[in-house]
DNA sequence: AACGGCTCGC
DNA sequence: CTGCGAGCCGTTC
């Protein structure tokens, strides 16, 4: 398996050496998968081997041991068996090709930013120093609680699963709101040390000197959904949300006379939803290629889409992100800020405008128990063992994933079709693009600056295709000279 | 070195 | 007591 696989591939012999590392890393991670851990049930994403642990104690060949655990169950399987072959495997030398060719970084804006921050840090830290009448670390949670709640007093509003009072940011965002000053200016050290700790300054010395580039290792066995993980650097998680952490991609740059293309899907896991549950108004919300989180605000609140507020689409999408995560009203209740039975009442009449809905998680739950396992929709399987635990915590945990893993996991399966779809059509499109960055839902490019219409065109159409389910994928892109233009 | 707590992303 | 990850710092062993 492991050598026809390295002699069909189409690596040049400049890049041989690191492909053939990636197919090995890639079984040797599958055979600890399989075999180690002393897990009573053992899996790979796709794979239940219970025969697999005699040989975890082995210093065995890991091949062999392969051949006789991991294939025969994928060649009984028919969906398993695809997912392996016609995606995990042909992904292979693709993410060994972007890993190659890195992604360009500017180390002097990096540099600029982190001088930036160290002097707002200072100031900041002063000022917090001044409040609490005393020095204190402001990196350390524990200093934080001292100060807080012994010294200062404020309220303990939740504490961490080992029982310490919380300082994390939902619990300093409410002090903060209470009017309480400490609190709001420990959450901007939190935010800006975050920031240039793990980026400004780590991310620079992670540039490859010879190629003036970071080099992402992407990991196809490590998230039990069958997403890929990015790590050394990871380039799934560089900042967005905030204006300041939006600098940081502008410092993600293409190459002279080349652009970053990133293209991303549209409410990816929603569609899937909507696929998976045939639930009648959502497959209609989708078909009108209605703005989802209006539409549901609409349905919910009873009002036509035009008079939905912001803060009623605010509500709506915290809804419809807590059926994707399995979230119980409690939860829901808490991101909405409001009180549980509020909370139920959204989630009720939820239900009772997208039936549908309702009817999959029930059956998914149930399908859960039944075979120990869910699937996606292209075969991909996830084990939950803890779905018949008798700790009810643990019980409704694996629930929670039951109904996750399929649309988390769905929409990692047309995303690796796409990435192989997008370089089917590559080879044949004679145009300077390039794969470099899959963050989850996007795909980034480096493309030749004349080549860009055709490619964002030749792009959009391999992703939109790469499923053929109930509701139309759509995709969204932009391109610019850095990450942060591109979107 | 391992873990807890926190924060970044989708 | 909403899913899946990685990485940083501080603390403990």
């Amino acid at each position: 398996m492991l050598e026809s696989y390295v002699l069909d591939s189409t690596a040049t012999r400049h890049d041989m050496d690191s492909l053939a590392r990636k197919y090995l890393d890639h079984q040797t991670i599958l055979f600890e998968e399989v075999a180690g851990k002393g897990a009573k049930q053992l899996s790979f994403n796709q794979v239940a081997i219970e025969e697999a642990a005699p040989y975890a104690a082995e210093d065995a060949d890991i091949t062999l041991r392969l051949h006789e655990t991991l294939w025969p169950k994928l060649q009984a399987e028919a969906g398993l068996r695809a997912v392996y072959q016609d995606i995990e495997i042909p992904l292979i030398p693709i993410l060994a090709a972007m890993e190659q060719r890195g992604v360009l970084v500017d180390r002097k804006l990096l540099a600029i930013q982190s001088r930036e921050l160290a002097k707002r840090l200072h100031e900041i830290e002063a000022q917090a120093h001044d409040i609490a009448g005393q020095p204190f670390n402001l990196g350390s949670p524990k200093q934080i609680q001292e100060i807080l709640f012994d010294k200062l007093e404020l309220p303990v509003l939740s504490k961490t699963p080992k029982g310490a009072p919380s300082t994390a940011e939902n619990v300093l965002q409410e002090l903060a709101d209470q009017g309480h000053e400490l609190p709001r200016v420990l959450l901007e050290h939190r935010s800006l040390s975050k920031l240039k700790s793990t980026y400004t300054d780590k991310l620079p010395e992670q540039i490859d000197t010879d190629t003036g580039r970071v080099h992402t290792s992407y990991h196809q066995a490590v998230a039990a959904t069958g997403r890929l993980s990015s790590s050394d650097p990871n380039l799934q998680n560089i900042p967005i949300r905030t204006e300041e952490g939006r600098r940081i991609r502008q410092a993600f740059i293409a190459p002279e006379g080349c652009r970053l293309l990133a293209a991303d899907y549209s409410q990816i896991e929603l569609r899937i939803m909507a696929h998976l549950s045939r639930d009648e108004g959502l497959l209609a919300a989708f078909a009108a290629d209605a703005d989802i989180h209006r539409a549901t605000a609409a349905e919910v609140f009873g009002i036509p889409p035009g008079q939905v507020s912001g803060d009623q689409r605010r509500s709506a999408k915290a809804i419809n992100f807590g059926l994707i995560y399995g979230m119980s009203a409690f939860g829901l209740a808490r991101q909405l800020g409001t009180d549980r039975g509020s909370a139920q009442r959204y989630v009720d009449l939820y239900f009772e405008r997208y039936p549908g809905v309702k009817r999959y998680m029930d059956e998914t739950r149930e399908q859960a128990r039944e075979q120990g396992y869910v699937e996606t929709v292209f075969g991909r399987r996830l084990y939950l063992p803890e779905i018949r635990d008798r700790n009810g915590q643990r019980r409704a945990a694996a629930e929670r994933t039951a109904i996750n893993a399929p649309m988390q996991g769905t929409a990692a399966d047309i995303i690796k079709r796409a990435m192989l779809r997008v370089e089917t059509w590559n080879k044949g499109s004679g145009l300077g693009v390039t794969l470099i960055m899959q963050v989850h839902d996007e795909l980034v490019f480096e493309v030749v600056e004349k080549d860009l219409e055709l490619a964002k065109s030749g792009i959009c159409e391999a992703m939109e295709g790469a499923a053929e389910l109930s509701v139309p994928l759509r995709v969204e892109s932009g391109a610019g000279h850095n990450w942060d233009e591109a979107h």
